[in-house]
DNA sequence: GATTTTTGCTTGGTAAACTTAGCATTTATA
DNA sequence: TATAAATGCTAAGTTTACCAAGCAAAAATC
């Protein structure tokens, strides 16, 4: 899908036509250095770097992460949790079993409307 | 709360009563420098090696990413999403709140039984 | 109790990320 | 058209992660 981290980065770059100078004083980045990933003269950046240029671009950091090697957990592998006023709830294999289910229902009922 | 990289995984090993040569072994990752890891003397570790000693000791990558002082994705910043047949499905906030009262629900029932 | 093995650690060296300085070419301004 | 500024790039130097070798103390084996 998306080939080196440094053809993706110059592509965005390009498309919104910024200099490397203009992403230096933003990010912080220097303009050579960041001329030399863009041209895979680096290809592992750490993941600070990747952080402020996903920022800055407004991309996925994580992306940014697995393009450039690094381990990244597999989406599969994540668990499962809910945003509540307790914080962060996890749950179990049954609760996502059942709770799937009921999105399935409330997507069906909103469509129906 | 707030540990050292080093101190932490020394606790572990510890605990679990095993050398660091041991860890060499089944790693690949070297013990002089994983010792210099555990004094503090090496304060980043690549992902890559925090990966395989989480993987190792079966403890959370992502937390030692962040002792390490990686940038990582906000918790409250990450995306709600499903498990499904079809892949990750993402949802909206409505349905998120849905959900979350359904979950509620759920785990009431149960508790009842 | 002597010797061998194991263990944690230090030292020295390599590789790669990253910065500063500077060069060549293009673009803008007079 | 002449000059100044901007842009992309390279080269050199610094820093730091990481490995291989080796050393001293502790532990195990005899």
């Amino acid at each position: 899908m998306n080939q080196t981290l440094g053809g993706y980065l110059k592509k965005i770059r390009k498309e919104r036509k910024l200099t490397l100078r203009g992403i230096e004083d933003k990010t912080g980045i220097s303009n050579a250095y960041l001329s030399q990933v863009e041209n895979g003269k680096i290809c592992k950046p750490s993941p600070s770097i990747l952080f402020k240029l996903a920022k800055f671009y407004g991309i996925s950091y994580e992306n940014l992460m697995n393009i450039s090697g690094y381990p990244v957990i597999a989406s599969d592998e994540k668990t499962l949790f809910f945003r509540s006023s307790r914080g962060l709830e996890e749950i179990t294999k049954e609760e996502e079993k059942e709770l799937l289910e009921y999105l399935r229902f409330i997507r069906l009922r909103r469509s129906e409307e």
